[in-house]
DNA sequence: GGCATATTCAACCGGATGGTTGACGATTTC
DNA sequence: GAAATCGTCAACCATCCGGTTGAATATGCC
């Protein structure tokens, strides 16, 4: 651990950066998940899910807590306000446009997806 | 060319999840910078943030547009509102605090740091 | 023309990242 | 207690990333 803590904001982004990731948080969303049923929707293998939970955790964007023999992922979601309110500087943005957003979400999901 | 265009949002998350990427936007905010200009605080060579800016572009995050044998790097904020929107949808963000947002500049540039 | 300046290109390097597979520890269930 | 389930660990692999150096390619100046 002599590593020099990196910004918070540099494994934030890296996070977000994984489109595997970002599907996983928009899951989330939903509801808390166990990780089996996280990797449900996913082509890859569970042990490849567990990593990207690790490092969605390491971000501090979600958290997991142990149940049983079931962990369970909870999205934090005040993680990403540092890297939102970092964002927000550039630009002089307008207060957030909500129909943009969903049509992002939408072609974050993929049309016709219905996750 | 057979890669199959990555979501932009790929691209901008991972080019912000660069500290050095970030300062230079930062820096760009000021003003648009040529390419040496941009590389002068770095302890970095030339060819090094040369790539970088190349990253930057490439998300969309800069324009460059060669003026003579200058290049000039510009800020593109609009890229940046894709991201920002697709994280307002974690969280149900208050409008975001602008107060925060100079404590978090003040952390990325270092404190005592005359960037 | 010839030299200095601005920027990129190409090759290279070490370390991180995203994935795989197979073994393993922990927990529940029968 | 034995078997099935949940999840991680460890080793491995290919590729990407951030950096270097040195040569190459403009362009501007005299």
């Amino acid at each position: 651990m002599t590593a020099p803590a990196p910004d918070p904001l540099d494994t934030v982004f890296a996070a977000l950066a994984d489109p595997t990731r970002r599907a996983i948080l928009t899951m989330l969303l939903e509801d808390d998940m166990a990780v089996t049923d996280v990797a449900e929707p996913f082509a890859m293998s569970l042990a490849a899910i567990s990593k990207h939970l690790a490092v969605l955790a390491e971000a501090g964007l979600i958290t997991q807590e142990k149940r049983g023999r079931v962990k369970w992922c909870k999205l934090e979601p005040d993680a990403l306000r540092a890297a939102s309110v970092w964002m927000q500087g550039f630009g002089q943005f307008d207060p957030v446009d909500l129909d943009a957003f969903e049509r992002f979400l939408e072609t974050e999901l993929g049309p016709g997806d219905g996750v």
